[in-house]
DNA sequence: GTTATCTTACTCGGATATAACCTGTCCGAGTTCGATCGG
DNA sequence: CCGATCGAACTCGGACAGGTTATATCCGAGTAAGATAAC
């Protein structure tokens, strides 16, 4: 079992975001500079958030994604669900239907009992996640680290200013 | 985030083997048969759950797999952990250590606050997972599912004796 | 000076190769049961 | 009749391919900003 690595990215991005401000809006080729990632797969992960309503998109030059709404009401559970997509960990193929010993079909009306104790394990990880917003993880950083992201951001603007300025000489 | 097909049926034999008695020895093949899964693989669970001390195998005529504990001692979590391996679904690549925007190793010293959240949800996982046992399975399932499980499993060592003297002809 | 138009470069978005992991299979070492032979 | 020995078959255990999913990459459609030219 194991998660996707865009989830971590995914993350890390929301995080960024909230810090240097909601209503910025930063590009994959920044953000993956940031945190030294694979630009085009890293916009693969920040598109699945964009679908499902986390970040916002725009396109043209000056565009990126941008937090849909604030930290605190950005759940870790939607940005997991949004990378991994919605189906359980753990899939119950309903074997005790078939085989030598079988069981018949006036059995099986309730869910079988491994899959709802494997689902009960699962509902409370979701219920943790669901817990968890991205505004509490800001908080739970190092405040160093979100000065650090703010200079970073007016740094990488100014680069791409200057770089604008430069072409244009 | 995809679980493997082996922790539903280690689960699912585990369960048997409980119905059918602590001291019962059933081999692979049997268990196979009863869920119509394929048995060298099968055993391949199998195999994890004796490493991990939940089952104990015996080798030879008349040999194979029985419980380690009663049903009531042996935990979810202690199935899906030999099976999935110990390393949790969400790995930390400490990309907050890298890229442009990256923090110095002094802000590096407590876990990164996206895997302490994480990390925190799996633990409520892992303790939901431990709080049930095969014991507990047993109890939610149907009382016919049980005695179905007893009866094959007479009937397939009848067959199995059977077998034998058929052979012996 | 203002405004409308056009060009341009930048962005996202999805379609396309590559690699790792899970799934499935096979054969060999070891062991235990049963038959056999001798006492 | 009883016991030890031998043979044989059955079991687990780990080593070996195939399929599917996640990872990484590329190129095209669309768009907004900025420059340009006309008024």
């Amino acid at each position: 079992m194991r998660m996707n690595q865009g989830v971590e990215w995914g993350l890390h991005c929301c995080v960024a975001l909230g810090w240097i401000g909601q209503n910025e809006v930063v590009s994959t080729a920044r953000l993956a500079a940031k945190f030294d990632l694979p630009a085009a797969y890293l916009n693969k992960s920040l598109q699945a958030l964009a679908r499902a309503g986390v970040l916002v998109s725009s396109a043209g030059p000056r565009g990126g994604f941008r937090l849909a709404r604030a930290p605190s009401k950005i759940t870790l559970l939607e940005v997991v669900d949004a990378i991994e997509g919605p189906e359980a960990a753990f899939r119950c193929t309903e074997i005790r239907r078939t085989g030598d010993g079988a069981s018949p079909a006036s059995e099986c009306k309730k869910p079988c009992a491994i899959a709802s104790a494997m689902r009960q394990a699962e509902l409370a990880w979701r219920k943790e996640l669901s817990s968890q917003t991205i505004a509490s993880v800001m908080m739970n950083a190092p405040q160093a680290a979100a000065e650090r992201a703010v200079q970073w951001f007016e740094a990488t603007r100014a680069v791409a200013s200057n770089t604008a300025a430069a072409a244009a000489t």
